[in-house]
DNA sequence: TATTCCTGTCCTG
DNA sequence: CAGGACAGGAATA
């Protein structure tokens, strides 16, 4: 959940535009530690003070080649982006996680897939909680976990996002 | 096809 | 602390 770093800085944030709309990233260090979307600029700032009730401030400036990798990756999904990821949350939501991060872009699994792969097979239900619960979009593909008959299932940030997401990365 | 139960978390009262 | 809601799925009738 909370986290603690050993320096006393304060979480530093920014915003940009990407072909999915409006999106925000949060860093602590050099970790990002939240991609999100929303709205306006208002609704970003909003989410994150809600993810992380700490102090935080927008660093716009040092922040650019961030929000540019962040950018870059919204638009083609399936490149490798050079960002350290530090997401918090739970020892579940940690191992949904890294599991996630090993679909190979332009495949999908299903909720029940990675249940199995983390263990827990009659867990899909839980898979699906964290991937609703996965505070760094795209870069942590929960996208590209799709229901077991093969229906795309949710998405936090809309279907829409989701299906682009994946036709994005579909040709390679 | 419709019910029922299962799992981990989060939100509400 | 109890109960319900979820980005699902398997089992059962």
């Amino acid at each position: 959940m909370s986290f603690q770093l050993s320096t006393t800085e304060a979480l530093r944030y920014a915003t940009g535009q990407s072909v999915l709309g409006p999106f925000a990233v949060a860093v602590s260090g050099n970790d990002v530690v939240a991609v999100v979307f929303g709205k306006d600029r208002q609704a970003l700032t909003q989410d994150l003070r809600r993810r992380f009730p700490g102090e935080q401030r927008e660093d716009a400036p040092a922040l650019a080649p961030v929000v540019d990798s962040v950018a870059a990756l919204i638009a083609s999904p399936a490149r490798r982006a050079d960002l350290k990821l530090a997401p918090s949350g739970s020892a579940f939501q940690k191992r949904v996680w890294r599991e996630l991060q090993r679909i190979p872009a332009g495949r999908t699994a299903s909720y029940g897939d990675i249940a199995r792969r983390i263990g827990a097979p009659r867990s899909a239900r839980a898979v699906a909680q964290a991937c609703a619960a996965n505070p760094i979009a795209v870069a942590i593909p929960c996208h590209r976990v799709v229901r077991g008959d093969g229906t795309p299932g949710g998405y936090r940030w809309g279907p829409r996002r989701k299906a682009l997401l994946l036709q994005a990365e579909a040709g390679l």
